[in-house]
RNA sequence: GGGAGCUUAGCUCAGUCGGUUCAGAGCAUCUGCCUUACAAGCAGGGGGUCGGGGGUUCGAAUCCCUCAGCUCCCA
């Protein structure tokens, strides 16, 4: 008859025998490329994985989530299209090539940049692109062919291209700041890159003398870092503290190291912390720096890059012990000279390298900082104006709280890999520097400055730029838009075809984390490159947790193997597992239960099908009357379901959308439809098989986005006659959703509580389904020959026929009577006084509030007119029952 | 320390403008069924003082105050 049906649908749905060759028949055909052309455009920036990462759940849930929104804009006919990419991740990346080197014995000292370099680059085209092809075994149609890497060639000169532009702006600085330091990685880290452990770490507090120059005692200073003493530069108290008011502009001995320094007062210190006294070292406290910025104190930095002592700190015993040595040897010294009064147990929030773990040391260091001021304007802007929207909208607060208090960012790291910042200095003055694209033109300038200078007297700057500082370009990067920007006339010389159609994206699907990191940055490089943010939409997902809402992460050893859970429940099982419980902005409590659920949903779509597949049309075969009702109740269900969609989608409530598929195919399609058609035998009326055939068309559609495999593999067992694109479901148009009357889907309602009633009736009379009913009524309920065939039912008679051992059932303003075995009339009193009783009650509220002047005189009329239609219909329901009531105590009397 | 948010069934969550007995969904649980698409299934049932207290209102899960607990962001 058709296609694809001479083959034999497989009785088991087995996701494994089929997923990889679907997924390689969409990338032959080039299902998931895309190209500008004529089609209003949908399209998604994946946030590219780190080339360090391997997938985890939460790349799972993201990628899911791009992949249902994109697979469902193809199918409304937008041009999707999906730009998949990795990002080089600097600190992690060298990180772990450095750790890869080291295992080898290699250290990285020991190593040039270039030959570093080389040992990143190949572990980079080794494992670099593991992710992406763990992402196809999930399904993701992304446009492979546009696949980016953050230090690609094109991307690298973007890079680089717009340092020197926001340097020629003003916007980029070189200075001395107080930074986050990773002694470890012996690099900066920015504010974002340093985590706190809570409730906070245990460290202890040492109570330290500090004579008093004129010998006439002490002062105690409260500090968790003696091994900084070395680089006091004064003590300091608050001006209100009454207890210091004496020693103020007095001197004190900086124990260790005999430095004489003055006690001054500053309103920073908090007179309830320690002894309110605060030892203040400027190159090594933030806020201590701050102290010694307002008083004109001096700078004395003891420590190397590496957290060992150096030679400022004056003590022989410390020079080159690392810190947390030094303190033990520093309390040891203080101790000997009786200076260290005790010591206290505190819990102190200390920071932590985000990828070191090492404690971070505020450090002053000459870094490249990006003016925010200017940047960020614009931006918040752009959220506020609705011109990008959040989804959910309570992040709109926070990240106005962030945008409002923003600092300039210190976009400079002390690393090899990673984008070198283009500034080269005089190798004999390096406080004089060229920022340039290349080593040419930095010379260029410089001689135009001193035309003695040749290539051999300048040096570029060793480090890289922060991460986030190229990826920030991603949305305009992707699309090449850098290598037709002017530098001269600061503006773009020509848009590209590709940046042009394509900009700006429809939807960024990203995690809350990175919300400052990466999606504000880049709206910011969105507003001031394209005055236009880069998205219309930003969609953040949630934490993925485990059961006991614990961060799943690969230490913890708490996440499930993404790969593994796929060969077990099937990609498509896992996509509706993840979505299943992942409502927008919400973290996820995951739990492979709801991989089941998954699997599950696809194994039932697959049986039903099967069903429909196996009957064959014969013109002798009836045309039930059921089938007929049945069909025009799922044709007003079908399109029901088709708006909510919409609305769903259009708010990205992903899971409430999948719900309302997952209830249109089993509950309302399988439990019912399918049930109400169903043939005695394999032979099935025409009509009713064609109309099938529509519906289970449809079904395959509205479910496609988030089960792709399975649905497409049924495909191909669709006869031709009804697919709606020949060869590719992913390629076949979104259903359009038609009117439908509510009335029709109430009044089915209606008849389905019917059928409950008489099924819970066979229940408890322990009458089988196979077994007939006979149903004695005058009511006229709706559907009746679907609620004939639904429940069994042979014989429809009016209500006086009924034998004398009928037993009544009362279903909302239905009547009816089953015969029955006589032999629970208690049974059946009971049941009609508890029915009784829940009326009377009924009618007790709305009383009281029809009673109630106040309601009654400040109520809305209509709504004063409904409750008095309660009423009338409470009262006629109750006398209904009354007159039962007495039957039935009658007949058992 | 400053800011934001959350608390509804055993679990995860909906609940729009305060207004139907509006207290809901899915899962889990319990009961009965291997009824020739599906036990990865079918049919049915139970389960909640909407975190506590107070207030506004004719009427509060919904608005206000307060207390408790949890989460996140910033310092």
């Amino acid at each position: 008859m058709e296609g694809n049906a001479a083959e034999i649908l497989p009785e088991k749905w087995a996701p494994e025998t089929f997923e990889e060759e679907i997924y390689q028949r969409w990338v032959n055909d080039g299902c998931f490329r895309s190209v500008p052309d004529e089609r209003q455009p949908y399209v998604i920036l994946m946030p590219p994985p780190n080339v360090t990462g391997v997938l985890h759940m939460g790349h799972m849930l993201n990628n899911t989530i791009q992949d249902v929104l994109i697979r469902r804009a193809r199918m409304l006919g937008y041009n999707a299209c999906w730009v998949p990419g990795t990002d080089h991740a600097s600190i992690a990346t060298e990180a772990r090539v450095v750790r890869m080197l080291r295992e080898k014995g290699i250290q990285k000292t020991d190593l040039s940049r270039d030959e570093f370099l080389q040992y990143a680059w190949d572990w980079k085209n080794k494992y670099g692109g593991i992710i992406l092809e763990q992402l196809k075994k999930l399904g993701a149609s992304c446009d492979w062919e546009r696949t980016r890497f953050t230090m690609d060639e094109g991307y690298y000169r973007a890079v680089i291209r717009v340092f020197v532009d926001l340097y020629r702006k003003g916007y980029i600085y070189r200075g001395k700041r107080m930074i986050n330091w990773d002694c470890e990685a012996r690099t900066a880290l920015s504010n974002e890159e340093v985590i706190y452990h809570e409730p906070g770490e245990e460290s202890t507090l040492y109570y330290v003398r500090y004579p008093l120059a004129d010998g006439s005692g002490y002062l105690r200073v409260a500090t968790q870092r003696p091994e900084t003493i070395p680089g006091d530069v004064a003590v300091a108290v608050n001006p209100q503290d009454s207890r210091y008011v004496e020693l103020m502009g007095k001197k004190v001995v900086v124990p260790l190291v005999h430095r004489v320094v003055e006690v001054i007062a500053d309103s920073y210190v908090d007179p309830d912390f320690g002894t309110g006294c605060l030892k203040v070292t400027p190159a090594h406290d933030v806020n201590d720096y701050e102290i010694g910025l307002r008083h004109g104190l001096p700078i004395i930095d003891i420590l190397n890059e590496d957290g060992t002592l150096n030679e400022a700190c004056g003590v022989k015993e410390l020079i080159g012990l690392d810190r947390f040595e030094a303190r033990k040897k520093a309390v040891e010294m203080l101790r000997e000279a009786g200076l260290l009064e005790k010591e206290e147990k505190v819990l102190s929030r200390i920071g932590r390298s985000e990828r070191t773990g090492s404690v971070v040391e505020p450090r002053l260091s000459e870094q490249w900082f990006l003016r925010m001021d200017k940047l960020a304007g614009p931006a918040l802007q752009a959220v506020e104006s609705g011109e990008v929207k959040l989804h959910p909208s309570k992040f709109v607060n926070t990240y106005r709280h962030w945008m409002e208090n923003v600092r300039d960012w210190c976009i400079s790291r002390q690393l090899w890999w990673g984008h070198r910042i283009p500034a080269w200095y005089l190798k004999n003055d390096r406080s004089r520097w060229q920022v340039a694209e290349n080593a040419e033109e930095a010379l260029a300038l410089f001689r135009a400055q001193n035309p003695g200078i040749s290539s051999d007297d300048i040096e570029q700057d060793p480090d890289v730029l922060d991460t986030w500082a190229s990826s920030w370009l991603w949305p305009i990067a992707v699309f090449e838009g850098f290598d037709y920007y002017d530098l001269a006339q600061k503006r773009f010389n020509t848009i590209p075809r590709d940046l042009q159609y394509y900009y700006p994206t429809t939807v960024l699907v990203t995690a809350p984390e990175i919300l400052f990191f990466w999606v504000a940055r880049m709206i910011m490089a969105g507003c001031e490159y394209m005055k236009q943010a880069p998205f219309k939409d930003v969609y953040l997902t949630g934490i993925v947790r485990d059961k006991l809402g614990r961060k799943m992460s690969k230490s913890l050893g708490n996440s499930p193997e993404p790969l593994d859970l796929m060969a077990r429940y099937g990609a498509d099982g896992v996509r509706m597992g993840m979505l299943l419980c992942s409502p927008a902005g919400n973290d996820l409590l995951f739990d492979e239960s709801l991989c089941q659920q998954g699997r599950n949903f696809c194994n039932k779509l697959w049986n039903a099908f099967r069903l429909v597949k196996s009957w064959t049309a014969h013109p002798e075969a009836l045309r039930s009357e059921a089938a007929k009702e049945a069909e025009i109740w799922f044709g007003h269900c079908l399109n029901n379901t088709l708006h909510q969609l919409r609305q769903q989608f259009d708010q990205y409530r992903l899971n409430e959308a999948l719900m309302s598929v997952y209830r249109l195919m089993w509950d309302h399609f399988c439990s019912v439809y399918l049930e109400a058609i169903k043939p005695t035998g394999r032979i099935q009326n025409p009509q009713t098989l064609h109309q099938a055939w529509c519906f289970m068309e449809i079904l395959l559609r509205l479910a496609h986005p988030f089960v792709p495999f399975t649905t497409e593999k049924l495909y191909e067992y669709v006869p031709a006659e009804y697919k709606h694109h020949p060869k590719h479901l992913m390629l076949a148009p979104w259903p359009e959703a038609g009117t439908y009357d509510e009335n029709v889907l109430h009044q089915f309602d209606s008849m389905l509580e019917v059928a409950a009633a008489l099924r819970q009736f066979r229940t408890e009379q322990k009458i089988p389904f196979r077994q007939a009913l006979q149903v004695f009524s005058d009511s006229d309920i709706p559907f009746r020959a679907c609620l004939m065939k639904l429940c069994n039912v042979q014989q429809w008679a009016p209500a006086d026929q009924r034998p004398d051992s009928s037993r009544p059932l009362v279903v909302g303003v239905f009547q009816l009577y089953v015969p029955v075995e006589r032999n629970a009339h208690s049974a059946e009193a009971l049941k009609l006084r508890e029915e009784l009783e829940y009326v009377k009650g009924f009618l007790e509220l709305v009383n009281k509030k029809l009673s109630n002047e106040r309601f009654v005189a400040n109520a809305p009329p209509d709504l004063v007119e409904r409750e008095r239609k309660k009423k009338a219909d409470a009262e006629a329901r109750i006398r209904v029952l009354e007159d039962l009531l007495r039957r039935e105590l009658s007949s058992s009397l």
